[in-house]
DNA sequence: CTTATATATCGAAATAGCTCGATATAGGTC
DNA sequence: GACCTATATCGAGCTATTTCGATATATAAG
């Protein structure tokens, strides 16, 4: 999958100079490269990928304070049903809420693991930024 | 920005049974929406936007083992040259990376904040679920 | 069994994002 | 100055995502 360039020994020779180091250097990254496997990186995408939307934040810091059900997510978030249901099933999917079923209605809660504090570093991030 | 549709407290009434507790729940769902500005979860969104793609996970998994410049990531992550700095730059845009002209090289770190304990989590949360 | 309500799914249009070759810029060297 | 190389930007094609109305499913109540 991962294969560096046949060029990317004599690129890196050019940068460094010294070709026996240029070729370590090029194994070190191909090795790095190999290291962190496709699937891997991927499947770490979709989570980022499930938070990387204003409506998908506004929905997780919802349910910062609580349980609740689809509806009043829905009005929460200001959205059409459809919209929010589409969203949830996002997060759900991505392993950030879980749901429960009670009678007519879905209520979604925040997973165990480290939704909060990611959220929270974010956050932080952004400020030190401004 | 964020208004509540006008039949929100009738269908939270229809919920809840009471109308009084359901007036209460709309207002504190408003309040928690208008408590949640719609720029800073936007621009929230936009940090996780950037993480949220393989080929810059695996950027910024390079960058863990120190400083590199333009063309060894070029060879990392084994994608055409354009595409290599165009990922660099979302990167940089979200103040994941920091940037450091060097001649005629532009060398890449990550930023000293939160960057590497976010992967982490998400990494912990990933295998939490397989 | 009919009705009402909560949620999910479908489908199509609009938008955003990725990829990659081609071109531009800019620093270094001769 | 001309030339080389590292990086950035542009533009077109492609794919993925978002949106929202319409419809389907499912649970409850009468």
């Amino acid at each position: 999958m991962s294969c560096v360039p046949k060029d990317a020994v004599e690129r890196m020779a050019r940068l460094i100079g010294d070709p026996d180091k240029a070729e370590c250097k090029v194994n070190k990254l191909r090795s790095l490269s190999i290291g962190l496997d496709e699937g891997e990186l991927e499947s770490e995408s979709k989570i980022f990928q499930a938070m990387a939307d204003p409506c998908r934040l506004k929905i997780l810091s919802l349910l910062r304070e609580g349980e609740l059900c689809a509806c009043e997510i829905e009005v929460g978030v200001d959205r059409p049903q459809s919209s929010t249901s589409h969203h949830l099933s996002i997060l759900k999917e991505a392993g950030l809420i879980r749901e429960r079923k009670d009678g007519r209605w879905s209520k979604f809660r925040l997973s165990e693991g480290a939704v909060i504090e990611i959220l929270n570093l974010v956050k932080h991030m952004r400020e030190d930024k401004i």
